[in-house]
This record gives C-alpha cells, sequence and structure tokens, in this order.
DNA sequence: CGCTGACCCTGACGGC
DNA sequence: TGCCGTCAGGGTCAGC
C-alpha cells in the first residue's frame, strides 16, 4: 500500500529508465479505475518523449513534451520497468512502452488509481488544493498549529488530511504520533504549539528514514525496479494493536478514528 | 465551513 | 477443502 515513501521510491526507480525516452505506444488492457483511463489517451501519448518524472503528494507527474501523465498508486498499485518481451500477468494494466524496447507498466488489482493526462502549463484539480509537503520547508510544527486552532477533529484524523499536509497516510500517521507522544484521538485544535513542532519533525524524520529504507513493503509493494521495500518490523505501532510497547512495555491500546485503524500507547502518548 | 460516513475494489485471512 | 464474511486502505463526495 503505497504511502509517500513508496511512491518517491517509485519514482527513483523508474525515472533513469524514462528521462529523456520517447514513449512508442501506450497499451491499456483496463480502462476502469478511480477514474476511467480516457479513450483517446493512447493516441495523446504517441511519440511524445519523458521529459521528468516528478512527485507530487502521492501523485506522480510524468511530464513530457505533450500532455503531463497524472498517476496514482491508490491502495494496491505499482509501476514498474519491464522488458518489452515480459508478458503481462493479472492486473497488469497498462504499458507505456519505450524507444528502449522497455515498458513502464501500471499494475493495479484493486483499480484505486488512476493515469490521467494533464494538458501543459495546466494544474490538474486533483492537485489544487493539496496541503504542503512534509519534507519541505513549509511544513513546521508553527504551520501546523496555526491550522489546527479551532479544530475538533482527532489530531490523527487531522494529519491525515490532505488540504492540511500531503502523503501523511494512516501507517506514518500513528507512528509519528507515538514518536511525538501525541494521544491520536486528542482534539487537534488543543495541542500546544510545541509538541506541534515535535510532531512535525517526527513525521520529516519517519518519512526521510523509510525513504531511505526504500519504503514499507507491508504485503506485495514493490519498488519501480521491483525491489522490495523493507519489511514492518521497524514499526512502533502500527499492526501492533494488544502486544508491549516498544518503550514501557505496557499493552498497546488499537481503536478505530475516522473508519482507521489506529494503535497507540496510553502511557508513551498524551 | 467542519465533520462523518459511504463508496470504489480485490486479495488475504479466519471461521466453520 | 472450500466457501463466505470481514477487513484493509486513499481520497473524493454527499449529506448534515
Amino acid at each position: 500500500m503505497p504511502e509517500l515513501p513508496e511512491v518517491e521510491t517509485t519514482r527513483r526507480g523508474i525515472a533513469p529508465h524514462c528521462e529523456g525516452r520517447c514513449i512508442e505506444r501506450m497499451i491499456v488492457r483496463e480502462t476502469r479505475f478511480r477514474w476511467p483511463v480516457p479513450k483517446q489517451l493512447p493516441k495523446l501519448m504517441r511519440g511524445q518523449t519523458i521529459i521528468k518524472v516528478e512527485r507530487r503528494a502521492k501523485y506522480l507527474l510524468l511530464k513530457t513534451t505533450g500532455n503531463t501523465l497524472l498517476c496514482h498508486l491508490g491502495m494496491s498499485g505499482s509501476l514498474r520497468i519491464v522488458d518489452g518481451d515480459c508478458p503481462p500477468a493479472a492486473h497488469d494494466h497498462i504499458d507505456i512502452v519505450l524507444d528502449t524496447g522497455r515498458a513502464l507498466r501500471f499494475h493495479d488489482p484493486r483499480r484505486f488509481g488512476c493515469m490521467l493526462p494533464v494538458k501543459p502549463d495546466e494544474t490538474h484539480p486533483l492537485l489544487v488544493k493539496l496541503g504542503p509537503e512534509p519534507l519541505s520547508e513549509d511544513f513546521t510544527g508553527d504551520y501546523l498549529f496555526q491550522a489546527s486552532r479551532k479544530r475538533k477533529t482527532a489530531v490523527k484524523t487531522f494529519l491525515m488530511d490532505g488540504h492540511i499536509v500531503v502523503g501523511v497516510g494512516n501507517i506514518y500517521a500513528n507512528e509519528a504520533l507515538f514518536a511525538a507522544g501525541i494521544r491520536p484521538d486528542r482534539p487537534a485544535g488543543k495541542i500546544a504549539k510545541a509538541r506541534y513542532r515535535r510532531l512535525a519533525e517526527a513525521v520529516k524524520v519517519i518519512l526521510s528514514h523509510a525513504i531511505s529504507r526504500g519504503g514499507t513493503t507491508l504485503r506485495d509493494f514493490v519498488g519501480g525496479e521491483g525491489k522490495p521495500g523493507y519489511f514492518s518490523q521497524e514499526l512502533a505501532v502500527y499492526g501492533r494493536g494488544g502486544q508491549p510497547c516498544k518503550q514501557c512495555r505496557s499493552a498497546l491500546i488499537e481503536l478505530r478514528l475516522g473508519q482507521r485503524a489506529t494503535v497507540y500507547c496510553r502511557r508513551c502518548q498524551r
């Protein structure tokens, strides 16, 4: 389940194989995604050269000499480089065939992802209202403090809201709140500035660390070159409800906040 | 405007 | 063994 580190890992994996390469053709075997793939997409992209592979939030942007391809991996998606003669397996829905003889292959069993064209110099509506990147200098504890005033929602729900900050999904929200010593169900508007500074720092440290390790593989995520990320043993709380806290050994509490599994330590998080 | 819950989808897993 | 219900999850949208 790709979160920001997985998407960034994918970007770094595919960029060297894509940048400067021409799209020979696109093969679309399935169009039913979160938003349908437009019928004219292969025709639109054929012959364009990929200039740069960028990331915004969990979206990948393949900038070309024509349209930009906006791609989201959803929950189960992956984008990897395959040899041209590699036969498609189940759920290998889209191939972007490059002039190197290889192809960028979009695999997405649950089809929560998307692949959409964006005209040059346009910003897709999906990207307009996004909050700052968590690893940018715009994302600070002071910013979180300001944005959270008068908000009654749980701090974890607040942290996962893409209008506030992008790319912090369920796994990393749980982990960052543990690292910062903040209870996930505490109302966002009632948390002091100093604690938000700790939280912003924790988000940055955890995301950077996960990127340096190639993302968190929980089930079957693979990066751009097909290499799995590190497994989940470094996670302090996520998926460990009922097990002892790694810091104080008391049993971790598991509950649901906004439909999401939430795990925390009653003693270490206040 | 803020917040909650439904929804999209398939694979994994547990119970019987 | 095999069937079936439940869960997982990001992000958008409808409704209050």
